[in-house]
RNA sequence: GUGGAUGUAGCUCAGUUGGUUAGAGCGCCGGAUUGUGGUUCCGGAGGUCGCCGGUUCAAGCCCGGUCUUCCACCCCA
């Protein structure tokens, strides 16, 4: 016999009950999205590969799944790299593949979009705001929450600088959580006061790295931070007075208002960095105007969170990231953020845009791990209709025939009704309906048609069934 | 990409220092019960022990490789 067959690593196959679930999560999101005014979008699952490679930095362009040119790929290549790789000598990292391979899997919703932005530019009424729910393709290793193939739901806003997105961003994203009954915690950051950080510690020539050991505070908590700022070679000056500082900055939603400075803002006041305190402002202003549009929140729902800092090379202003307050789930289930200038490359100037991005796969996994599924999900059969005559003959086809025809009457009536194919015991015609959910059973044999009737059973009840019209059978679907 | 675990029936897992024919529970199929499922009883099917190779008289067990899943790092949804 031949092996198994398989799946790549890292993609999945779903069933039916989990794409019932998954439905209902994209669903959720898709409805919240429409009511914020986002208009659905698609793209290709491939995009030429130069527009991808650099939007992700280094890490990002290795984790993009690259497609081999069609034909033979080897023949495309040129004859510099054909011939360093004969003579054994090196080839500049990414050469090669650039040359076996001009289209790639897209790697996230984000810089499709800002290609799509651009190259539609003059169909588009600005401010421009879409949505779009698709899977995405990493070459990641696989873990728990992570996969190679999983879907983003995406809501970007392009073409206003406004920070009434922002606020409505996080708004947006309440709103789905509490629409699947997640209880999450928002954090909220500015790329700028990273930066004015930086400058504040004078370390702006080592500012990737600075922000990176910055970002694992949430691992490594204020007592294991001067250590990783120590053996990453940072100054005493770093090691001793970044904790102390992040703790004086800190503050807990409660105390953000308009108008009122905030600590961080005096600090970087001090020292004249104007640039990290505009970002200040910012995170208050969002802060604030979702305070006021949802004071009924909790405190630790949104936050300002200093050292949240998130990966992707393009984010220039605000910064979000969500996690599950619930579950064993440590990731984030939802990010997003604001990027100046993501159309710049593409020839489009002076666009700044914003969005974010919910999870599915991990939201699935949270709402899964915590039962939250239960009754939302239906997708089973109103009605099953059993025959009880196990042998194939004209009078089992004259009653199978009579079931089809009321089926139809039923489904126009806009019940789903299946009725079951072969002959079979009622016995096993039961545990069918059993394990699809089907909460009706009419078992309908040469008597009953005659009649012009069914015997309706109630699937879970320790009962019989009673015998009644057409007219009756559906009030009781009804009911 | 680096380091570490894991894999036995459809599912969850036993399997002794290497030793005859690899087990259990649940599930599945059939019967007790030919028009009433879920309970009970009886019976049955189902395994190239992830895959490939090696050591050995003998491998589920030891060794090497490989794939999968998982964990840490990295990064992220």
């Amino acid at each position: 016999m031949a092996n198994k067959p398989s799946i790549p690593k890292g993609t999945r196959d779903f069933s039916p009950q989990e794409m019932l679930r998954r439905k209902y999560i994209f669903n959720t999101i898709e409805k919240v999205f429409q009511k914020y005014g986002y208009l659905p979008l698609e793209t290709p699952a491939m995009e030429n590969l130069e527009t991808l490679t650099g939007k992700y930095g280094e890490e990002g362009d290795r984790l993009i799944f690259k497609i081999l040119n069609s034909g033979n790929a080897w023949d495309g290549v040129s004859d510099n790299v054909k011939n360093a790789i004969k003579a054994g000598d090196a080839v500049p990292s990414g050469r090669l593949a650039a040359e076996l391979s001009e289209k790639a899997l897209r790697y996230d919703l984000t810089v499709p979009f800002a290609r799509y932005v651009v190259q539609h530019q003059n169909e588009i009424a600005f401010p421009f705001k879409r949505y779009q729910i698709q899977p995405v393709w990493r070459a990641d290793r696989p873990q728990k929450g992570r996969y190679r193939e999983f879907y983003q739901c995406d809501a970007d806003v392009i073409g206003s600088r406004s920070l009434v997105n922002e606020v409505e961003l996080v708004l947006l994203m309440l709103d789905v959580f509490d629409a699947l009954g997640l209880a999450v915690e928002i954090r909220v950051n500015e790329r700028k006061i990273l930066h004015g950080i930086t400058q504040y510690f004078g370390v702006e020539d080592r500012a990737m790295e600075f922000i990176t050991i910055l970002d694992k505070l949430d691992k490594v908590n204020f007592e294991g931070l001067p250590e990783e700022y120590r053996k990453a070679g940072f100054s005493e000056f770093v090691v001793q007075e970044l904790v102390p500082f992040l703790k004086q900055v800190q503050q807990p939603t409660e105390e953000i208002v308009w108008g009122k400075p905030t600590a961080l803002n005096k600090k970087f006041a001090e020292k004249g960095l104007a640039y990290g305190s505009v970002g200040d402002l910012n995170v208050v202003a969002i802060i604030d105007g979702v305070k006021r549009a949802r004071p009924d929140l909790t405190e630790s729902q949104v936050v300002h969170d200093i050292t949240l800092a998130r990966g992707l090379n393009y984010y220039t202003g605000a910064i979000f990231e969500v996690k599950a307050l619930e579950g064993s789930l440590r990731s984030s289930i939802c990010g997003g953020g604001r990027y100046d200038d993501l159309t710049g490359i593409f020839g489009l100037k002076n666009m700044s845009g914003v969005g974010i991005s919910f999870g599915a796969d991990r939201i699935y996994d949270v709402l899964l791990e915590l039962n939250k599924f239960s009754s939302h999900v239906g997708g089973s059969s109103d009605l099953l209709f059993v025959i009880p005559l196990d042998e194939d003959g004209p009078i089992r086809n004259s009653v199978t025939n009579w079931c089809i025809g009321l089926s139809m009457k039923l489904r126009r009536l806009g019940f789903s009704v299946e009725v079951y194919p072969d002959p079979s015991k009622l016995a096993k015609q039961f545990t069918y309906a059993e394990k699809k959910g089907i909460p009706y059973v009419a078992i309908v044999g040469e008597s009953e048609m005659k009649e012009g009737k069914v015997t309706l059973k109630r699937m879970g009840a320790n009962e019989k069934g009673d015998l009644m019209t057409i007219e009756e059978l559906i009030n009781k679907l009804k009911g």
